[in-house]
DNA sequence: AAGTGAACCTGAAGGC
DNA sequence: TGCCTTCAGGTTCACT
C-alpha cells in the first residue's frame, strides 16, 4: 500500500511507542519475505533501544543503539500494528489483513518503567522486506544509494527536473514513477500530480524542457503540484484503500480528496473542465487521468 | 542505454 | 454457490 505518505504515517504513529524504548523480543514467523531475513536477526537487535525512527523514500528506518539500523520496507500489503498489554491502541497503514497467519515480524518494546507494548508487521503478499545496515553506511545501502530526492525537500526544483528529464523520451508517468528521479512517489501521488497541472500522462517527459535544457512551461507547475500533493496527504495520514471503517478513527483519509485515481467514468473535478476520468494501462500499471483537462 | 514486461505472492471482487 | 479471471499502493530482473 504504501507510498511516501503511507510511510510517513506509519514513522509518525511508530515512533511513540519505540523511539527512547528497548526491543525486548523479536520473533520472527518465517525465515523471510521478499528476501531472507537477516542472519541472526533477533540475537542482533535484542537488548538494543531504538534512538530514532526515520524514512528515506518508501523505506522506514529504524536507528538503534551501536550504530546499527533496521531497515524495513511494506511493499504492497505490508503494515504494522500495535499492541499493548491492555488492548490494540493502533492500525498504521493497514486496509486488509487483520488475518493473524500473515503476522510475520513482532517487536516486543520495553520503556523505562516497564510498560510493554508489541510491534506486529503483517504482510500477506510479502513483497516487504527487513535488512540491517549501518547507521553511519546508510546512503550506500544498495537500495539507498540510487536514491533520487525527497519531494519534501529543497534539492526538488524544476530546474533539477528539468535537467533529469532532458534525454528520457518515455512517457512522464513512467518517469515520475522512477525512484532514481524523484524518491516516495507511486502510481496513487503520480496520477494526482499529473492531474493538478494538467499534463497528460503520456506526455513524453523531454517534452516538458526546452531544446536548451530548460524547465518548459508546465514543468514548474508539476513542481509545485508535486510538492502540495505530498504535503497534503502526509497531513490528511495518508490513503487507505479497500478498508471498512478506521477503528481508530484517525488515519488516513486522502483517498477521500483523489481527483482521479480510482475514478474511472467519474466526472473531472477541475472547475469548467466537463471530462471524464478515463484508465489507462502504461507499463502494465494502471493510470487515472482527464483527457480533457489533462495535455 | 533505455524502455517494456514478467515475476515475486495472496486475497478481494466481478463475471458467468 | 462456485469457478475463473482480473486487479491491487512496489521493486527487480530479464528481455528487446
Amino acid at each position: 500500500m504504501p507510498e511516501l505518505p503511507e510511510v510517513e504515517t506509519v514513522r509518525r504513529g511508530l515512533a511513540p511507542f519505540m523511539e527512547g524504548r528497548t526491543i525486548r523480543k523479536l520473533t520472527l514467523n518465517r525465515p523471510d519475505l521478499r528476501f531472507p531475513l537477516p542472519k541472526d536477526f533477533s540475537a542482533r537487535i535484542e537488548g538494543r533501544k531504538v534512538v530514532r525512527m526515520s524514512r528515506r523514500a518508501k523505506y522506514l528506518v529504524i536507528m538503534l543503539e551501536g550504530e546499527l539500523s533496521v531497515i524495513a520496507h511494506l511493499g504492497m500489503s505490508g503494515s504494522f500494528r500495535i499492541e499493548t498489554m491492555a488492548e490494540a491502541v493502533g492500525d498504521f497503514h493497514h486496509p486488509r489483513s487483520k488475518d493473524a497467519a500473515h503476522d510475520h515480524v513482532i517487536f516486543q518494546m520495553a520503556d523505562e518503567q516497564g510498560g510493554e507494548a508489541r510491534i506486529i508487521y503483517n504482510d500477506p503478499r510479502r513483497f516487504g522486506f527487513m535488512d540491517l545496515a549501518e547507521t553511519g553506511a546508510l546512503d550506500l545501502y544498495p537500495s539507498f544509494s540510487a536514491l533520487g530526492p525527497e519531494p519534501t525537500g529543497n534539492s526538488l526544483s524544476a530546474d533539477y527536473l528539468a535537467e533529469r528529464f532532458r534525454s528520457k523520451k518515455s512517457p512522464i508517468k513512467s518517469v515520475l514513477l522512477d525512484q532514481r528521479v524523484i524518491a516516495g512517489l507511486g502510481n496513487i501521488y503520480v496520477c494526482e500530480a499529473l492531474h493538478r497541472s494538467g499534463i497528460g500522462p503520456e506526455r513524453l517527459a523531454n517534452s516538458l524542457v526546452t531544446p536548451t535544457g530548460r524547465a518548459a512551461r508546465g514543468l514548474e507547475d508539476l513542481t509545485g503540484a508535486i510538492r502540495q500533493v505530498i504535503a497534503e496527504a502526509i497531513e490528511a495520514g495518508g490513503s487507505t484503500l479497500r478498508d471498512h471503517i478506521q477503528t481508530d478513527g484517525s488515519l488516513g483519509y486522502f483517498q477521500h480528496r483523489f481527483r482521479v485515481y480510482d475514478r474511472e467514468g467519474e466526472a473531472c473535478v477541475t472547475p469548467g473542465c466537463g471530462g471524464t476520468v478515463s484508465r489507462i494501462v502504461q507499463s502494465g500499471r494502471s493510470t487515472f487521468h482527464c483527457p480533457a483537462c489533462q495535455k
